[in-house]
DNA sequence: ACCAAGGTACGAATGATTTCGTACCTCAGT
DNA sequence: ACTGAGGTACGAAATCATTCGTACCTTGGT
């Protein structure tokens, strides 16, 4: 098979407490924060991430992600890929993506 | 004096990270979605959220609420009150505080 | 069949959060 | 001046998160 799917909560059922504790970590934040600005919303492969941690923690993070319903992830054995949730994401949290780009607080336009 | 302003950060020194490790948890979330909810904006009582936790965890939360500039806090030494800080909020996280209605992953309008 | 790269499972250490007990403070009313 | 309601400070317990070490699995290539 060429990719199986590992699923998280259906669109209806995303959990605001989850979708703000899986936001609430920079190492994420960062992943969703890349994810949302790229509009082509391709699968994109977990390697390619410039994640400062070990890949065991990378693997714990993919799935907090995945488990809040803000990713799909998917499992070629060898290697990883995710996508993000966006229709699913923008249509019960419309906004919520925006706002990852609006991250340090220098702000987009300093001054 | 009729009420000290303790203070947190500028309205352009909110951090996204902050606030979203704020809104985390299920009872600030709570506070934070009643204070949204009501457009006057007014002060409101510390007391007067049902919150099902001690004293001394209510004096943590609200702490927590401030210091990540979602709410201005006012000491009365006898009594308290926070007031929201829509504008700040908006300004810098525009659409954060209508997320917080669209709450239970039952939704507003179940089937 | 072997190896290397990428990933996972499990478990442990460390760190942060949440929670509350005890003690104390402040104002309003009596 | 006393009391009661509301709040805080400090510290401790418990719980949860983050992180990684070790061991193992999977696929692709040699």
């Amino acid at each position: 098979m060429t990719g199986k799917n590992l699923d998280g909560p259906e669109a209806d059922a995303l959990d605001l407490g989850a979708v703000f504790r899986a936001l609430a970590d920079e190492h994420r934040r960062s992943v969703m924060t890349e994810l949302a600005a790229d509009h082509s919303d391709n699968e994109r492969g977990c390697n390619s991430f410039d994640l400062p941690i070990s890949k065991q923690t990378q693997t714990h993070h993919f799935r907090v992600l995945r488990e809040a319903g803000l990713v799909d992830e998917f499992d070629y054995g060898n290697r990883k890929g995710i996508r993000l949730r966006r229709a699913d994401i923008e249509k019960r949290f419309p906004g919520l993506l925006a706002l990852l780009g609006a991250g340090p607080p220098g702000g987009t336009a300093p001054r």
